[in-house]
DNA sequence: AATTTCTCCTGCAAGC
DNA sequence: TGCTTGCAGGAGAAAT
């Protein structure tokens, strides 16, 4: 129900924010609220912020280290995160989470913390791009330098848009956990989450709960490629925007990739394949959909295909 | 050591 | 109609 941007997503607002953005100096930034920003530096990565506004003891944030006075010349993304690369060196790195948008937005539209409205950045020239977040589970990081920033991005998998079924094999191969779960582990594959995690199990004829050591070669090289083409058609397609979707790209606009789901939110339903209702369970404490005829449970060895 | 469960947050929908 | 309850989920922390 609620609206995740996955890579797909994120993938949208990177290429919305490379024809605003890229280029321009950000002449001013404002920030609406202190605790949605941390540094890698700080304890946990930042992950365990304090949440008030402004959390005990937190530090204004100096403008250089949001891009003040800096242009961008590079934006960035691996697996659902995005990087904004300024002309000093440093960089922004904005996480989503779950509600969170990065959008271009007119001057005069008023902002404020009550819109969910957390940074601004204004450009010069006009323009403004600003990341909003209801729910906060996003955040952003200050980065000094790009290594810095590769730092943090080293802890995560290959990106899913082009990681190969070795990447799978080796970093997942071996466990007892069920695919799902690996899938959903950033630190194995770095872009999916629970919609394209079920489409592409769909889409490879696996079962969501197989356990990944009982997955041959050729089930990981079929499920690689299944990744990657749903990516690929949900980036087309403008990403996944749903009901209460809060996803948009930088212009605000939404996707429609939903309307192609085959899985995902269709519990119920007939599998658009065979015609057989659609199971559903929680796997790795998320809401799972699959089609129990394309998507054998068997111990087998091999996949359906 | 590996894996599962809990937690954060808000808005929407279902149920009484 | 208006309240309460439940649910959605990314990812670190805590628990197993």
């Amino acid at each position: 129900m609620a609206a995740m941007p996955e890579l797909p997503e994120v993938e949208r607002v990177r290429r919305g924010l490379e024809s605003a953005l890229l280029g321009r100096r950000v002449e001013r930034v404002r920030v609406f609220r202190r605790d949605v920003i941390a540094r890698p530096s700080d304890p946990w990565g930042g992950f365990a912020r304090a949440r008030s506004n402004p959390a005990p003891g937190s530090r204004r944030v100096p403008a250089a280290e949001l891009l003040g006075g800096q242009a961008v010349v590079e934006i960035r993304r691996h697996g659902k995160q995005l990087a904004l690369i300024g002309d000093a060196g440093g960089s922004v790195l904005i996480h989503l989470g779950m509600t969170g948008q990065v959008l271009v937005t007119p001057p005069r539209v008023r902002l404020s913390s009550s819109d969910h409205v957390h940074v601004a950045w204004h450009l010069e020239g006009g323009g403004r791009v600003v990341f909003r977040d209801p729910r906060r589970f996003g955040g952003v990081w200050t980065c000094p330098t790009t290594e810095v920033l590769a730092s943090r991005w080293a802890l995560l998998g290959p990106d899913a848009l082009t990681a190969r079924e070795t990447d799978l094999a080796t970093r997942a191969g071996g466990s007892s956990r069920a695919v799902k779960a690996a899938l959903l582990d950033q630190r194995v594959l770095a872009g999916v989450g629970n919609i394209y995690s079920d489409e592409s199990l769909h889409a490879a004829g696996i079962h969501p709960e197989r356990a990944c050591r009982t997955l041959s070669a050729e089930c990981w090289s079929v499920l690689a490629r299944a990744i990657r083409s749903v990516l690929e058609a949900a980036i087309e397609a403008g990403g996944s925007t749903l009901q209460d979707g809060m996803f948009t790209d930088s212009a605000g606009v939404a996707g429609t990739f939903q309307a192609r789901h085959n899985v995902y939110g269709r519990a119920g339903n007939v599998c658009r394949s065979c015609g057989q209702t659609l199971s559903s369970a929680i796997v790795a404490q998320r809401t799972t959909v699959w089609c129990p005829d394309c998507q054998p449970r068997g111990l087998s060895t091999t996949c359906s295909h």
